[in-house]
DNA sequence: AAAGATTCATACTGGTCGGTATGTTGATGG
DNA sequence: CCATCAACATACCGACCAGTATGAATCTTT
């Protein structure tokens, strides 16, 4: 019998994906030393060649395996919720609230390696690419299903709120790291919540203006108590 | 009398940060090769190290006297404007239409530089900070200043609205960088000009409900066709 | 248990890059 | 016209880093 393997293929696998992921979040994908990887992981540099061809294939791996599911973890509440304007505030909240300092330093690890990585590597940027398209595809989903419910404004163009909404965090994360504080998240974040509550169907709203005005007029506005803070 | 000065060092200093500029623009700040920059200057090592003492400082001085007018000379519109919603679209309209594929496909240097150096060098924080504050802070006063003026709802927390603001232009050209297309950052301009229209005071509207301000009515108003798409 | 493949370990290489040492040329004041 | 300094130019250095060659240890299969 065996007390412990000594040969953990999979467990390798992992450890130096976790180990890389830390190290490109601190670092971005091109400043990160396969050293420094190493050295977090314990790994030697045989075994890394041994699981992965080179390093852009270790940053490929990356991002399939850790980044994609970090941001798919982060706004299938959304999706699945009932309400997803009411989620979509609810996530927003824990973003802001649950952020470490570390994380309000190093930003979102998708949007960096977009920025880095997506004009200088096709592979970097396709991959990235279609994590994008499924996080915008699956609010745009929720939006037209809160619409069918009555619970978002029918006047709404799900695509545009859904890459509006989309760039406000991102860009929120990533213009934070140029403040000591998360003050300019929790505020950008603020103006977020704010414009989710104008997104949500007002009761004896007639529907379906979409494309013709930009709505506005003769609704007469505003949710309230629930959002108002002071 | 001479023909040509051979020696033209302002000059020498300003291809160097033009060219220094760009190399950054295209590569990020770690990733620009000083050799690059050299060549596409036509200037020599020696020159670039008689102007810069370093790689570092020569990337602060791009920031100071590059990145920042350029930031600066696109919100200006905004601030001196009598119209700051007006004002903000039209920007906003610019921005996407006159952006070229070059410009899509490698973002906004102010954002780039945030993301790629702020959390590896305080120096380089420290400025982009200050540039974001004046940013925003510019826009806060423009509001306050609409607020006043009565085209702006006097119930917005400039504060919060101008960081959103910020935050969603910077996200959307950053994430833009990973589609082929424009789409997503028009996509996502035309949710932000959904919501800099929410933002318009409305003629018979009772105001304040944020910080319990009366504001009396009687202000008519309301441009309305100058901005309205489709 | 032997063979063969998988999994890992070590030492080394070629190349790039920021930075420097040192030399040369042009401008400038006396 | 000479001295001095600013403004360049060239050659070189040490550090780092991705990648490889080679071999050893472990597991699997038969």
């Amino acid at each position: 019998m065996k007390a412990v393997a000594k040969r953990q293929p999979d467990r390798t696998r992992q450890t130096l994906l976790e180990c890389a992921f830390e190290e490109m979040h601190r670092s971005g994908f091109r400043a990160a030393s396969l050293d420094a990887i190493l050295e977090s992981s314990g790994v030697t540099k045989g075994a890394l060649y041994h699981h992965f061809g080179s390093k852009t294939q270790l940053g490929y791996a990356v991002v399939e395996e850790v980044v994609r599911p970090w941001i798919e973890a982060a706004w299938r509440p959304v999706v699945d919720a009932d309400n997803c304007i009411d989620a979509a505030i609810t996530v927003c909240r824990e973003l802001t609230r649950t952020r470490s300092a570390h994380a309000i330093e190093y930003g979102c690890p998708f949007n960096n390696l977009i920025n880095e990585m997506s004009p200088v590597d096709e592979g970097f940027r396709k991959r990235l690419q279609t994590i994008l398209d499924d996080w915008r595809a699956g609010i745009v989903a929720a939006m037209r299903n809160g619409q069918e419910r009555r619970v978002v404004r029918a006047d709404v163009a799900a695509e545009d709120a859904a890459a509006f909404i989309i760039a406000s965090i991102e860009g929120g994360v990533g213009l934070a790291k140029s403040k000591r504080s998360r003050e300019f998240l929790e505020s950008s974040m603020r103006g977020l919540v704010d414009y989710l509550e104008s997104l949500r169907a007002r009761p004896g709203q007639a529907a379906a203006v979409r494309h013709a005005r930009p709505a506005q007029d003769g609704a007469v506005l505003a949710p309230t108590f629930k959002t108002s803070r002071s």
